[in-house]
This record gives structure tokens, C-alpha cells and sequence, in this order.
DNA sequence: CTTGACTCTGTACCTATGTACGGCATTTAT
DNA sequence: ATAAATGCCGTACATAGGTACAGAGTCAAG
């Protein structure tokens, strides 16, 4: 039951191009080509892409999604450390968006009580 | 009071070439070059680069600080149009990696009821 | 005055994540 | 049997934000 590149790239909604480059980026493997080269994979490749899919939405990288899939057999513990430092790494751009908000809202809330609309005063606050 | 290239750039602790790719890409204007076509600067060059390295650790792209930067000597009411669809974009930024964290949080909050170290429930929850 | 440290411009290269295309082989539909 | 569709590989391009030279000019210290 396998299926050439098209069909696959279909049933995935994505391009052939994208599967020949997450090969290229050893992501998936090449399959069996029987015929003249040709590509065939078995329906856990789309497996394994839809899994690769999944993961980018949680904001991984294809270099990070790599060492995911080879780590599927490993402890628990050290995948468990990828998913942590991910956390981390959104927690701490939270962090910097909502000082920015704060300042930004800050900032604004300056132009509500200014008459003089030549002169703004987010200009002087953003200087240094 | 000016200063050389890479007196700013060491004082920045960036290098040189950051300095020259911010004045192509408009984030700095050339300065004075009195002898032989040098670039010599003054501190405000410095200042301006300190506010493009923090919006940039914000999550603002180098275009969009361009925007931010050009505001300096724009109406109040320009000004504050623009901060506002920065904050637009920071709120909904936020938003995004809120969802993000849920996720993480989800998969790791798997991880801790797990006893079996030997396999990840985080691998099993990505699989299609 | 020579040597070494700077500086200039311009261009090429890098990573990440694709997208697009040229040129040729093969398969499928008519 | 032939034309269209699909496949292959390799390479170039795109964006963002740099990084690294090459080759030539200039400045500063000994």
C-alpha cells in the first residue's frame, strides 16, 4: 500500500517539494524505489510528517523536530528537557512582550493628556 | 566627541560589520566623514543602536524598528497610530505564545504523571 | 619611513524554511 | 502511440539578520 510522492504531498496538503526537502533534511527517509527511482512510501511517512507538522506548531525548529524523532525511543527525561527548554524560551519572549505592552500602553496613555499634536511625548520617552 | 567605527562597535560589543549593515539598512544614518571618507560618530548613534538592540530582543523586526525609529519627528497623532499598531501586534504575539505555552505545559504536565522513564507520553501525544 | 592596525566598498556566504524551475526520464490516459 | 502528467536531480531564489572576505586606501607608533 504505498503511494507516490503526489499522492502523498496531496493527502498532506503540502508540495512535493516539501517532502523531498525534509528528506534532504533527513527528517524522513528515502523509501523504497522499485521502479526507475521512484519514490514509494508506506502511510507512516505521512505519519511522520503530520507528526512533524504538529510539532513546528508547538514552535520547534526542523533541527529541533529531528533530534525529537530520533529521541522517540528514549527516556522520557530527556524529551521531557526539549519541551522545557521550549517552554522556557516562550515564557521569557512573554515576559519581554509584556513589559513592552506596559511600556507601550505607558506610552500612549502620555498622548491622551497632550494638546500639542506638533510634538509627541513617546519620541522623548523611546530616547535613551 | 566622535568616534571611530570600531570604538562604537567595541563599545556596543558588536562588531563592526553590524554597524555598517544598520547604516544600509537605513537604522542609522551615515555620519560625518571628514578625513578620507571615515565614518566618525557621535553618541547618539550609539543610543539609537542600544534602542534597536532592545526592540529587537522584543521580537520587533529590523523593518519595524526602522518604522519605529522614523516616528521621532512625525505629528502625535502619527506617533500614536503607530505605537498602537505595535501594541496590536505585541498583543497578539502574546496571544500566540500563550497558546503555545498551554500546549508545552499540556505535554509536560503528561510527563510528570509517568513513572515509565523508558517511554515518553510527549512522543505518543505528536503521533497522529 | 615602515609596519601594523584600521577603514573603505562591494560582494559572497551563512542559517532556516521553504519555493520555483530547467532539463530529462517515465508513467498514464486517450 | 503519443501527449500530458508525474517523477527525478540539482540548483537558484526568497527573506531576515547577519558574517566574512578581498583588495585598496589611511592612520598611528616606533
Amino acid at each position: 500500500m504505498s503511494q507516490t510522492i503526489s499522492k502523498l504531498a496531496k493527502k498532506l496538503n503540502i508540495s512535493v517539494e516539501i517532502v523531498r526537502f525534509y528528506e534532504r533534511k533527513g527528517l524522513i527517509s528515502q523509501p523504497e524505489k522499485p521502479t526507475h527511482g521512484y519514490r514509494h512510501y508506506p502511510e507512516e511517512t505521512a505519519d511522520r510528517i503530520r507528526f512533524i507538522h504538529r510539532s513546528k506548531e508547538l514552535g520547534f525548529t526542523l533541527d529541533e523536530i529531528g533530534r525529537l524523532l530520533s529521541l522517540a525511543d528514549s527516556p522520557c527525561s530527556q524529551v521531557q528537557a526539549l519541551a522545557e527548554d521550549k517552554l522556557a524560551m516562550v515564557q521569557s519572549k512573554m515576559k519581554g512582550l509584556k513589559r513592552l505592552e506596559k511600556a507601550l500602553e505607558a506610552l500612549l496613555s502620555q498622548c491622551n493628556n497632550n494638546d500639542d499634536d506638533t510634538h509627541c511625548p513617546i519620541i522623548d520617552s523611546l530616547q535613551p
